[in-house]
DNA sequence: TATAATAAATAGTATTACTACCAAAACTTA
DNA sequence: TAAGTTTTGGTAGTAATACTATTTATTATA
């Protein structure tokens, strides 16, 4: 069973919501492609524009900058993985489970329940690894924050940092703890890939190494001044 | 008592050596200066060289291009922080307080023993906070790697993995947690500046509370199956 | 069908990233 | 010390990038 997913975007994110048009979707899904293959650096609406057929203009009356349109495509991102989360500890009482799930969303191994014709998740998730921080590593963060743009990642991580109150009431930094979590699983991702001697995963095919990793990291620190 | 402090750096990182002459020391002083000012999006050569008052063709001689500038001063910061490590540690035999100092360090609190009078040690790591990570998030990450551009940053994160083995023989992803220590410290410093939900650390003027929580992550983790 | 409103394309500009070529300085060597 | 040669830096460009003002086409409404 599958659902059609239709993720309401903060307007400041765009110029003319990329949902209204087919255009639009054109922008979203060929630019995550063009992100994806070319990285963000080499990424110009230019190229955009020829690929998809039309105009850089026309690409501009959708987003400020092709670093408004990152900051949309991972605000969806984030947006996806708490519906996911949701979707995946509703009714489940146990939060060890819950952090179970948090730890598999991340290292990409559940399987999506929602289908959008026009993202790419695998994509989407390979941009979110390699180019997600540009996001928010830029000279313009306090106002692109008191506009709301990363709200979905504050939201995930709050969400997360919960699910930690609940495994341990006394823990002092779940934030902090939810945070780490999450960019600590996509930069052991790309370390995995491009950096090996940043990690112990060897070559190992899939996420197993992480995983276990990322469980001890959350356990450990969890354990601390627990009952 | 202070040390001067000569780094060699791999010549890869630069097309003429900065340190062998005037220009190339003022290259690296202003545009550690101008990097930390504008963010590394708005820097570019053409200013520098304005602020220098030479010209742009001039700094090419010295740097392929921005981003290897980058990689260049960044490396620097990871070569002097091994330094760092290494004086500090010696003669300490004590795994726990050598794991302290590795903590101190990273977040900033060790006052410094060597002296460079081209590079400002308090903007650059402003720089490696900001945008230390994109000198890897690129899409010619292994052909960087390949040239050992980044052999400092991997040659700390060992340094440090040995200081956690020394703790915990048993311990399973030293170099995991290496690097996961070192960005941790500084992202949740950048978090705590710019988006502090993301962290529990409130509105506190040091860093006592990210000490705090780097200390209980490590020694949490380490406590792994030890003795 | 006329009119307004919206969507998209044309045709630009300023800045950025980079290069080929040239000139001055300084260092050799005769 | 004069001529040659290397080193160092500058001049003057180009192609690509990031963006905008204006115009044309399309769609919606009266």
């Amino acid at each position: 069973m599958e659902f059609q997913l239709q993720i309401k975007m903060n307007p400041t994110l765009y110029v003319r919501d990329p949902e209204s048009s087919a255009l639009g979707k054109n922008i979203i899904r060929h630019g995550i492609q063009m992100i994806y293959d070319v990285g963000f650096e080499h990424f110009t609406f230019k190229k955009l524009a020829v690929d998809i057929g039309t105009t850089e203009a026309s690409i501009y009356r959708y987003f400020e900058n092709k670093h408004r349109l990152l900051t949309y495509v991972t605000a969806w991102f984030w947006t996806w993985m708490e519906y996911q989360l949701v979707f995946h500890t509703n009714n489940v009482t146990d939060s060890r489970q819950k952090i179970d799930t948090v730890i598999d969303l991340l290292t990409f191994q559940q399987k999506d329940q929602f289908i959008v014709e026009y993202v790419n998740k695998e994509m989407l998730h390979g941009i979110v690894v390699a180019e997600g921080n540009k996001a928010y590593f830029t000279k313009h963060v306090n106002e692109d924050n008191k506009a709301m743009l990363f709200q979905p990642y504050k939201d995930l991580c709050h969400r997360i940092a919960e699910i930690f109150l609940d495994y341990n009431s006394k823990y002092e930094f779940p934030h902090s703890l939810a945070s780490t979590l999450v960019e600590t699983a996509y930069h052991q991702m790309f370390f995995k890939e491009h950096l090996p001697r940043l990690t112990d995963f060897g070559n190992e095919k899939g996420s197993k190494s992480l995983t276990r990793y990322l469980q001890y990291l959350v356990y450990s620190c969890l354990a601390v001044g627990n009952q």
